[in-house]
DNA sequence: ATGCTATGATTGTTTATGATTGATTTTGAG
DNA sequence: CTCAAAATCAATCATAAACAATCATAGCAT
């Protein structure tokens, strides 16, 4: 039995003391380790300078936590309430222990908003809005693809990207699109995104496109693949039954959030 | 019974009994193993030489097996004046037109910061803060290496991670680390990191260090590089002056922020 | 013998601590 | 609010414990 206690022991104590309650008194140092004063404050100090305490009149008290680092700005304008709704229906189809790839756009964005309640998710992206929503929640293993940062869109694309994809595989694919057309497919607007997004599209086993009513029988500039290339289809009520019923017959999934 | 107990394995015995009682005194070795005070130091230099145990005044405690590993965020606020100064130093550094790596670890973040007003920087990063912060400035690609999201660093790790790596290279390349020791040199705290760390610092032409002083004589579980393997080490003002000038004797430069 | 290693004793030095003192901050009574 | 008492603090000093460095010795293999 011995009442050696070391100088560093005793401050480790004494910095779990303070973590168990919140703050403490000098006088309640003195006491409960035996020690003078001067030691104690001398303890202090050194706790402070190691910038695990803050020091204050009297005694010290637990540094406060900062809230997170701020996620990036997004440009979230248009069509919110329809994109979150369909964020959540796309969520739906997700089961527990699933593999996920979440491309780029505001709409797959929400998709990863209403991830938080699955289990053991694996997520696969080139989207960074899409790390910094994953990347606090318990449960969900986050992979990024990396590559060169795209500002306007804040994903990440090139060859490093499309290197990343050959050493993975999902289950399903949730990507955004531009336009969607009968005639015209799946359509982007800029060729090196593109050249990405059909790799990703590769990777998985289902592919399942979010988009809004906005997108429907719009064109842009780049085709990005042929309808029948994705599986499903996650829209808000605002489409065109027509299109709706043209979707089913070429025995495409259509979810309407 | 035999009392003849060769060194080794009155230094296992010793290990033995630490591991059982957390600390142990001198004096309880002496009289426990009836041995003079200079044997049972030895004993103790040399078992804390191997990193098995903490060397204390009177005695050793034993290494905190389990490190109640602090995640990003919350030693965001730790040291945070020294951290900024560090980080400003660290970024005047940086030349414009040149191409920098930064690693993971809050002051890394600190000279990201600070990178804002330089011109046409290429930057190549395996952190999420990092990226964050990078994402919308004007002057400056930024390259993300991707891989496998590691939560208490919010930094990217794993074999993706090295396998971009591979396809990158950086003038500079801009590193924290955990604990920095003359006799054990540069040391992290979990090993899939460090590998990743390592091949960070291969990518590089030259390697900086950024810490701050309670970094200094601080040794951590795994070794990530020798001493001399860095090139220059930005840190404040707090660090003792025989480490500054060993450091300089082994011709790394040192800056003190 | 010779050289090597582990050990113990001796030595000045360093470190941790507690007491003291005067300065500073907080408190509370008017 | 002001001001003084009380509490807390920083700075300094003294001391005892612990220390590093050095040297000498004993054991042991060659």
């Amino acid at each position: 039995m011995s009442d050696f206690v070391p100088t560093p022991e005793r401050q480790r104590q004494i910095f779990s003391l303070l973590t168990q309650q919140g703050r403490l008194s000098v006088a309640e140092i003195v006491t409960q380790f035996s020690i003078s004063e001067a030691t104690a404050r001398r303890d202090l100090d050194s706790l402070a300078s190691q910038g695990k305490v803050q020091r204050v009149h009297g005694g010290v008290i637990a540094i406060e936590q900062a809230p997170p680092e701020l996620s990036i700005l997004e440009r979230e304008n248009e069509q919110v309430a329809e994109k979150t709704r369909i964020g959540r229906a796309a969520a739906s189809l997700v089961g527990d222990n699933e593999s996920l790839f979440l491309g780029s756009g505001t709409t797959v964005v929400e998709v990863a908003r209403n991830l938080r309640d699955h289990k053991n998710l694996t997520v696969i992206t080139n989207s960074l809005p899409v790390l910094n929503i994953l990347a606090g929640i318990q449960g969900i293993t986050v992979i990024s693809l990396g590559g060169m940062l795209r500002e306007s869109e804040l994903s990440f694309i090139g060859h490093i990207t499309e290197q990343a994809l050959i050493e993975v595989h999902a289950d399903k694919v949730f990507m955004g699109t531009r336009g969607v057309s009968l005639e015209h497919g799946l359509t982007n607007d800029y060729l090196q995104e593109t050249l990405t997004d059909r790799a990703i599209m590769k990777s998985g086993r289902e592919v399942i496109i979010v988009a809004d009513h906005t997108k429907v029988n719009r064109v842009s500039m780049v085709l990005l693949a042929p309808l029948n290339s994705m599986h499903t289809f996650v829209t808000d009520p605002g489409v065109d039954k027509k299109f709706i019923q043209a979707l089913k017959q070429q025995e495409i999934q259509v979810v309407i959030a």
